[in-house]
RNA sequence: GGCCCGAUGGCGGAGUGGUUACGCAGAGGACUGCAAAUCCUUGCACGCCGGUUCGAUUCCGGCUCGGGCCUCCA
């Protein structure tokens, strides 16, 4: 069973999918325009959580997850403008940064990445059907959602029309009806990308475009709707409104799932607005894996705020470290685990934390197998345990720690001359030369070499 | 100003009307030539004030502090 946090009904709710042969849910992705920063990771991370849980619970082929691209937006006309490109190449460019991006972090693709520019002819038909059925307006080339027109409109941000506008901190335009209304489409200046409509040349508005990838690649009604917080208002309730009126009242998703923030020390949210952002090519160019952040990030529940910090990533590592060793040879199982436990940390609203103790009580029966498994729901411990610690081979994926980078230059310390060491050391040992002993092992260690002697010899790991 | 959320030990972070996770860090012990790792043991908490209750960290009200949204934002 799973249980769900409907951010619409404001409780949990035992998630029952409209058809559990195709259980479908969307997550509004990113606008490629710049790097992803690690705030904008927590809803891919916690979003491939649950996707793979949904598979996991109603079958591999049986889950379609969509995540859209959004490849029009002012922002991106910006850029491209700012560099004397063409929007494609700007919005190409930063796709595949956050494919690869995500991709370090053990996202997997969704199952469809519909891309806003793709989808312009569906976005036109709605706007034409919410014109036709009353609930969308044309002024001058703009095309406005009219509110009042829509009266369930507010029933997910729970704010009603008056505080909206009392709140409002941009100035009404006055092509509007009703300050409250929202853009749909809009003109395009000659220079400016566009696309041909019946209010002539111009591009869609943005809330359109999410109403339009799913109603043409998931249906009217999808299980689950997710995305940040931050877009419960007035994203998310514009795609609600734009799409149950366009539908004859067909409510757009069953379920809406929104993460919490990251913030940054002193508690201010991480936003490219505010200037405090890092980015997840820092991270990983600071020599942190992909795997490390990725438990930082499901180490607080998805709801709550989470504060990114030097330290959080070191205690990721160090847990990370730990799990991993679990699963080294030669291991030594001390009970049988319940991989069902950690499920139902997952089922009962994805309760990563939870999920993470109950993982790491595997780890501790050394249950190796039980363990595995139920890394695999968390995308976590998938890689050879050795590997883990040893690095991997592939110079595509290794990350050099920077402090080694300057031996890396020179005589980067491969797994064979580290080997070659221990054995010196280890004839030193017997010979009882300790002092030459702790003299290899201290020079190993300056270059982020640990030695462990254990009952089967000595073992090495890059610190 | 309106709406919403949070406050748990040195740190991270679950959970619970009564016995309180788990991880990281710390302390002691075992092991080790010494370490490291591992194992064992261990200390440390529920923002403030009221209320409900036999009993509240957990429920209710108020307060304080912090955060988010109010048409750029995951």
């Amino acid at each position: 069973m799973i249980r769900l946090y409907d951010t619409k009904a404001r409780e949990k709710r035992e998630f029952q999918p409209g058809d559990p042969e195709r259980v479908t849910l969307y997550v509004c992705g990113p606008t490629v325009y710049n790097r992803a920063h690690i705030g904008n990771a927590r809803p891919a991370v916690v979003f491939d959580v649950l996707a793979g849980f949904l598979r996991h619970t109603y079958g591999e082929g049986k889950v379609v997850y969509a995540r859209n691209v959004t490849d029009v937006d002012d922002k991106i006309i910006e850029a491209a403008r700012a560099e004397g490109v063409d929007p494609s190449v700007v919005t190409r460019r930063y796709e595949d940064f956050y494919l690869a991006d995500m991709g370090a972090l053990g996202v997997s693709p969704p199952d469809l990445a519909p891309k806003a520019t793709e989808t312009v002819g569906e976005m036109v038909a709605m706007i034409a059907a919410l014109i036709e059925t009353g609930h969308a307006y044309e002024v001058d080339g703009h095309v406005l959602f009219h509110v009042p027109a829509d009266a369930g409109y507010g029933s997910l941000g729970r704010r009603d029309r008056d505080a909206m506008i009392a709140g409002a901190r941009v100035e009404v335009a006055s092509y509007k009806k009703d300050p409250a209304d929202f853009v749909l489409w809009k003109p395009s200046a000659e220079e400016v990308i566009g696309w041909d409509s019946p209010w002539g040349r111009g591009r869609p508005g943005w809330h359109i475009e999410c109403s339009a990838m799913i109603e043409r690649h998931l249906g009217l009604t999808i299980d689950i709707h997710g995305g940040g917080l931050d877009l419960i208002f007035p994203h998310h309730e514009n795609e609600l409104a734009q799409s149950r009126c366009a539908h004859d009242g067909a409510p757009l998703a069953r379920y809406w799932v929104h993460n919490g923030f990251l913030s940054m020390a002193g508690g201010e949210k991480m936003s490219k607005s505010l200037g405090n952002v890092v980015t997840v090519g820092e991270l990983l160019d600071e020599g942190h894996k992909g795997e490390t952040l990725r438990l930082a990030l499901l180490s607080a529940h998805y709801r709550q705020p989470l504060e990114w910090s030097p330290q959080l990533v070191a205690q990721s590592k160090a847990t990370l470290d730990r799990l991993y060793r679990s699963l080294l040879p030669p291991a030594t199982k001390r009970g049988d685990g319940d991989v069902a436990e950690v499920e139902a940390a997952l089922g009962d609203d994805l309760n990563t934390p939870l999920a993470l103790a109950r993982l790491a009580e595997l780890a501790k029966l050394g249950d190796v197998e039980a363990t595995k498994r139920a890394g695999a729901l968390l995308g976590l411990l998938q890689q050879d345990p050795v590997e883990w610690f040893q690095g991997a081979v592939e110079p595509e994926t290794e990350r050099v720690d920077p402090r080694l980078r300057e031996d890396a230059a020179g005589f980067a310390l491969g797994a064979a001359e580290i080997q070659l060491r221990i054995e010196r050391r280890s004839e030193a040992k017997k010979a009882r030369d300790f002092g030459e002993a702790d003299r290899i092992r201290a020079d190993l260690a300056a270059q982020g070499i640990v030695l462990e002697d254990g009952p089967q010899g000595t073992t090495w790991r890059r610190a």
